[in-house]
DNA sequence: ATCAAGTAACTGACTCGTCAGTTACTCTAG
DNA sequence: CTAGAGTAACTGACGAGTCAGTTACTTGAT
């Protein structure tokens, strides 16, 4: 909102990050195949024409959006991970960027979890979702690695169990973050804590190695 | 698999059901937008008039899918659940449900995970989520309720971090399942057992009432 | 048994609204 | 006075929904 309703006429590149912010806004409310390009044109105050001056078509469009989603997520995920040392840390830091992000980006978290299930063409928003594990299984097997008292055998076992708990606490914690958004009565601190202490019980229990025995069948 | 190829002409029941089939497997494969009326019609080798005369649109035909799709998969789900007794097995038996319909549904499968963020209008869907969110909850909490060892205070903060911890499970479940599907290479009682002990563990942390301090912040 | 009358299953070819993308023009800042 | 920011009005394709008719099956009177 650097500029009032009666600017009019912008340059080229300040123009299309403008569009660029109207068209995450509308795909993330209404999702891809409800948004037209004329929503995002008067949304935008503008006509069709000019928008497809800056995106040759409704696909790149979308594959624009999705990129700098990308681009801004990732950044900020591994801004938050470098800045810690220990992995309880980083964890933890990596909860807190999504409920932040989350937070003060709804229509970018809307934008992503509508469309994360959903597109494997473009390619961006899976890879939203495969850097989004594979940072995950980054943390759980860096910790593993700077062990020193694993033998190697027990480190093998330990990455196969790490892999299967990625997407468990992947899951969990969007899953979360997405029910938090609807219950707004909710404390986000509560939520927050028990996400993370969820997430660090599984991650504690595979640091152990210990198996628990099945309680059934 | 009734009858061969050879059938032509079916009764109207049997029509009906064999179109909700056809319909489900191509609403999960391409979901919603992607599939065609068309597409449902020529897979069912039949034309789409006689589609309209049995659903009279799209919408109507998604929903009644969808509802059919709730109702077997919580038949499956209640009665897993009522066969048991204590609430780990219940849980366990939860999980192994979930599993078992992926694997021998996966077109009814994909239907919800493709739809399931997506629809509120219809409210099928919508109410799948809720449905199996409040099997988790009601799990938890007659767990809860029946250990007389609890006062009324206590067991009402329980009941406020049960509610936080369906979100959690029920996303951890979803996502390992899925995530399973996408690894034919993993063991199934691999993955199964692992979502089992993660979950369990939330649920024990639960039980016990302790709460963990803080590694972080 | 048999065939005409009746009905239910089924179809090909249409309409009509919608929406991505284009064209031919106007306006204004520098 | 001109380049490029902007628009209104258009086109073409696609897809949901319809309709006028055809084909297969059932029934009951002879």
């Amino acid at each position: 909102m650097t500029d009032t309703a009666g600017r009019r006429r912008m340059p080229h590149a300040r123009r299309r990050e403008q569009l660029r912010g109207v068209a995450l806004g509308e795909f993330g409310r209404r999702g891809y195949h409800d948004t037209q390009m004329e929503h995002v044109a008067a949304a935008a105050q503008v006509s069709k024409a000019l928008l497809y001056q800056h995106f040759p078509s409704k696909d790149e469009l979308f594959a624009d959006v999705s990129a700098a989603v990308v681009a801004e997520l990732t950044e900020r995920l591994s801004a938050a991970v470098l800045a810690e040392q220990d992995s309880a840390a980083r964890i933890a830091a990596m909860i807190r960027v999504l409920f932040d992000y989350a937070t003060d980006e709804p229509d970018a978290w809307s934008f992503i979890v509508r469309h994360l299930d959903k597109f494997q063409g473009g390619g961006e928003l899976r890879g939203l979702r495969d850097r989004l594990g594979a940072s995950f299984a980054g943390l759980l097997l860096v910790r593993r690695r700077s062990d020193p008292t694993l033998s190697p055998a027990a480190l093998a076992v330990n990455e196969r169990r790490a892999r299967l708990l990625v997407p468990l606490m992947y899951g969990a914690i969007l899953s979360s973050v997405s029910w938090w958004l609807e219950h707004p009565d909710t404390a986000r601190d509560e939520a927050e804590a028990m996400a993370l202490e969820f997430i660090w019980l599984g991650l504690d229990r595979l640091r152990s190695g210990e198996r628990m025995e099945h309680h059934v069948r």
